[in-house]
DNA sequence: CCATTTTTGTAGTACGCGCTACATAACGAT
DNA sequence: ATCGTTATGTAGCGCGTACTACAAAAATGG
């Protein structure tokens, strides 16, 4: 057995492609990490081994090693699929928006059913990012990157990148509270948020 | 207050209390919380299962599990323990401040080496708090409450909680991007939202 | 010195975790 | 049918976890 590439389990070797396999491969882990992804989002990553996992997928956790090198080889595509249904899940978010509009309509979004799970599990990602753990910290950049550049995009007029990222930190900032049981003082403190924008808006001058 | 929220361990009996050995056990177990915490700090809640608390106070899980209930008994001790640590530290903080004084100097501070600690370990607990662990819940949301109340001390002039509360969140949201390895974004958003307080500051009538 | 009570060590239980070895089953080409 | 490759099931390993049973050691009071 000379050494064929190390992480082969779907691409075992290159003799043989028999023709449609590969696609019902990709589809069937869509399908899995479609399923996979709305455990994540309802347990989180600590409540989410590789057995949990699996039975989500209907699957066994035997498979989802055929299929995913490692565990975190597995997690760092479910958090790539969570991130996509997240971005798709946000483009109904319409034109150019003021910061104010747009923090009023994210602020309610974060805490709409659908969407709080999302925020949660960023929330757990950045904190494990903190400690450094690999899979984690580069996710959590490129998820935060990314929905910085979103935010961007649909602000009205020329902002640097700095003012969105704000406009992020500010939002994440108020789920935290949110999320830590201050719910009434977090929305207080939202309420504050907006207003400033709004009123900082209809100023002239810078 | 919540029921019996207080450790029983060490009072096994009311038959036999010598005389002052309660006082000695109390002094022990403080040492102890001072030693846990300091690996609760650099490793996290994650990171510090009872048997690396145990080795980082001397003494061995047994011994834990004698002088507090549970795990998380120890646990809700612990934050306690670390949340009187990092208010005792932020006594050093002067009078009183603008908003934009006060998250200028909580942002340098946040990103100390002694203090960044703090930061992430309650990052991991708001986290562990939005799924709503118990123990986690009730710590992040006393701490998040004493420390808006701390900081609402110090601003200057009648504040608002909801003010106070919306600088926590703003600074909080600046190190979950720090965190997340966006630091250079996380500081450009900080200069902004400080410049951002300073100018209204200056403003005449709000 | 003894008896009782508090403190501590040793060892173990039961379980969950990521991951693997091994044996099949299914399938496609010849 | 035959064979080789791919897919899947069964069982388990090794380790780490919180927590416990049992007994020996200190302490403490008479």
């Amino acid at each position: 057995m000379s050494g064929t590439a190390s992480t082969d389990p779907p691409e075992p070797t290159g003799s043989k492609l028999p023709d449609g396999t590969a696609a019902k491969r990709a589809q069937r882990r869509a399908q899995w990490l479609d399923a996979m992804a709305d455990h994540l989002l309802a347990h989180g990553l600590a409540g989410s081994p590789l057995r949990a996992l699996a039975a989500a997928a209907g699957t066994s956790d035997r498979m989802l090693l055929y299929y995913f090198s490692d565990r975190d080889d597995l997690l760092a595509a479910l958090l790539r699929h969570v991130a996509q249904r997240m971005t798709d899940m946000l483009a109904g978010f319409s034109g150019p928006l003021t910061a104010a509009q747009m923090l009023a309509q994210l602020w309610d979004a974060a805490r709409a059913p659908a969407f709080e799970p999302y925020m949660s599990l960023f929330m757990e990602l950045a904190a494990a990012a903190g400690r450094g753990e690999e899979p984690h910290r580069t996710a959590a950049s490129d998820i935060l990157a990314g929905f910085g550049a979103w935010t961007r995009e649909r602000l009205s007029g020329e902002v640097e990148e700095a003012e969105a990222m704000l406009l992020l930190a500010t939002l994440d900032g108020l789920f935290l509270l949110h999320c830590s049981g201050q719910r009434d003082a977090a929305a207080a403190a939202a309420r504050v948020a907006i207003d400033r924008l709004a009123a900082q808006e209809a100023q002239p001058g810078r």
